[in-house]
DNA sequence: CAGACTTAGTTATGCGCATAAGGTTATCTG
DNA sequence: CAGATAACCTTATGCGCATAACTAAGTCTG
């Protein structure tokens, strides 16, 4: 591939960053939430009561950046976090009631966001789309092969669903 | 458009700016650079020098970012900043010698990126794909509409005319 | 069971980005 | 030409993310 392709891509990919994430950032400011945070709940949402360490395998970021999140959305009062009790390590994270009423109007805002954010592309187009930047994703992801097996300590202790 | 297929598009959006962006980083420390920097060098070896507020505009972020930017890049000797003979507000930003031959090396990487990145994408796909993610930029991008005239200072001085 | 991993979480630090606020210089206008 | 306005840049501050280095707790093995 030539330079001016590559360079396309790339610039590409890093400006839709910058303004998908400022984008994301003005919409949930009303809500009283940083682009990143709507991430947390959601996955909370989806999935229940969980471990930070799971947290940071779905959310796709690192155990510290957890750490801070968690600490300011539990300051916020929209997550509540107690310490295990099968793991005195790990501590169980959950949405509180005021979590959950948050995260409808975040749902609703997720939506507006991807409309606006395809406008003017064809329907066809539309629909690969979530495929096709999951393929990149995939193609550069480097975190994967860091945990090769992915078992990890305590997987099993919290069925999907009690 | 649904939750579902909202969250799948802003989730894979969000991720790939991950990835990309840590992909991005793990190239180009054995370069001693930081990503968003690349981006600053090449926009001076496309366009020559120019003024802070140019690069601002041209990188998509703000004047502060462009100061600090500037500065650390300055450090390592990469970059030179001189005030603007006409125009004692403004410092005129250029490559080093240094700088050019770094850009060479960024270039190098820059295709090695793009080609991993679009790895098993059909060649159909990768060809619109910069226009696709353009497209999805523009949707989102709340930054031109800040400076509704474009006109800026000085900015006739470089002949633009017809 | 004792020591060697491994895992969960935290603190410290640094970068890129943002917004808000301020200083200086250039330009426009009454 | 003087005052208002706008443009360039900077400093201060804050968030999300990262890595490195640490503690505490669970697990595995000799």
């Amino acid at each position: 591939m030539d330079f001016d392709q590559a360079d396309a891509l790339n610039q590409a990919i890093r400006l839709l960053s910058l303004r998908h994430r400022a984008r994301t950032a003005t919409l949930l400011t009303p809500l009283g939430l940083h682009p990143g945070q709507e991430a947390l709940l959601l996955e909370l949402a989806r999935t229940g009561p969980m471990i930070q360490a799971q947290l940071g395998e779905a959310l796709g970021c690192e155990p510290p950046s957890v750490t801070l999140m968690t600490r300011k959305l539990e300051a916020s009062g929209q997550i509540r976090r107690t310490p295990a009790p099968t793991d005195k390590r790990a501590s169980i994270v959950e949405l509180t009631d005021s979590g959950k009423a948050l995260v409808e109007q975040v749902k609703q805002l997720w939506c507006d966001l991807a409309e606006e954010t395809v406008t003017g592309l064809p329907a066809e187009t539309v629909a690969e789309l979530p495929g096709i930047l999951t393929t990149l994703t995939g193609n550069v992801d480097t975190r994967r092969l860091r945990h090769p097996h992915g078992r990890r300590d305590g997987e099993q202790e919290l069925p999907t669903r009690p």
